[in-house]
DNA sequence: CCACATTCTAACCGCACAGTTAGAATGGAT
DNA sequence: ATCCATTCTAACTGTGCGGTTAGAATGTGG
């Protein structure tokens, strides 16, 4: 005869039947990733690339991230959890323009590397997947331009009591500006891009 | 016995024993194989796609240009050679500054495609290929940027009369800015660009 | 000491790519 | 009409990639 299941609720208690040890901290090994994406870029970071530089091999990095994509996503994560401490202090300073060209200042720091500058990582991402690429690595773009433009536009309002049309411009001024600083950092000398950053303000 | 030839010139005279006749133009084909590495980039772009686009198979790609490589670098120089052009439009103009915005301008029209930009060849290049990249594709990048810069610098000193510090500054200011709206024209929408634009000349 | 869930190792797969080549097609010169 | 240098076609090669998997190593719970 046949069977029929109603209302039947199934739970699945997972037992924790510990046996061997993860021998790495994922944390510990994304933020090896998000380097090597950083300097070198998607296509141009291979599988073997990332196992040497993460100290684990393949089978680990799927068992735990999926796929190459996954673990590019993690990695646009932690990039955008460490810069997002920056843009934090943005918001405890008084003066909005002051404390925004500070954040400029800071990311060259952040970008700078032996020679010539790394760039922002989610920008160098903009740069290297087109519009139609990976859907959740593109959230990731946008989500950070858009809390970086809400950011810019929330401080100038608020701290520095600029009209909404006028914020809205410059903030959006800015995060383009910050886009052209990212890109200029990868082939600019320091005394340009400081320069860069000194006209960038000279208008607000 | 032994021949010894001393001071022996030869002359090789190349008949042109004219037979089948190369079915396309050169110039016509690099800039189809243009577009598509304007667009998609180099890695991106494979092989099969420049045959259908182009019109022509690997073998005749192969036997013009030598390799992939060879064809992007033509079309860095088709590309460089297009914009000339419009680079030489600021140099008949009397009022630097207003000739240089226009350039910046008239870049969005030519960077426009459907829906978001192309951007920049150059600036596409610049940030798809590292500094250690093919020399002679590196060549392209640092002519084209230094020939922008020199020709702002140029005109801001002879037509404005700006002092050379002043002036220089300036000129690297505005060149990077031009990197800055390249990446930004592929991903924003054409107010914020022209808003952009705007700003960059506000402190000028 | 044993059972066994989990992690790690290393060999493997299919695929797309840049680049190559043998041979057919072409058409001017004689 | 024939020759033959040149171009074109299409099938091929080797390589490195992302991704998979069988089986060995490991260590906790009993």
């Amino acid at each position: 005869p046949n069977f029929e299941i109603t209302n039947c609720v199934v739970r699945i208690i997972l037992l924790p039947k510990m046996s061997r040890k993860k021998q790495y901290i994922e944390e510990d090994v994304v933020e090896k990733a998000m380097h090597l994406f950083w300097v070198k870029g998607y296509e141009h970071t291979s599988l073997q690339m990332l196992e040497k530089q993460m100290g684990i091999n393949k089978f680990s990095i799927y068992s735990s991230f999926g796929s190459k994509n996954g673990l590019y996503v993690e990695s646009l994560k932690l990039y955008r959890h460490k810069v997002g401490t920056l843009i934090k202090e943005i918001e405890r300073s008084n003066d909005a323009v002051l404390a925004i060209k500070a954040y400029f200042y800071k990311f060259l720091q952040l970008s700078a590397g032996n020679g010539f500058g790394k760039g922002c990582f989610i920008t160098n991402t903009l740069n290297e997947i087109d519009a139609q690429g990976d859907l959740k690595i593109v959230e990731q773009v946008e989500h950070f331009r858009n809390d970086l433009r809400d950011v810019f536009f929330n401080q100038l309002m608020l701290k520095s009591g600029k009209e909404k049309k006028i914020a809205e411009a410059q903030a959006d001024y800015l995060m383009i500006s910050m886009i052209g600083l990212s890109s200029a950092s990868k082939v600019c000398i320091n005394s340009q891009l400081e320069n860069y950053i000194e006209n960038i303000f000279k208008g607000l």
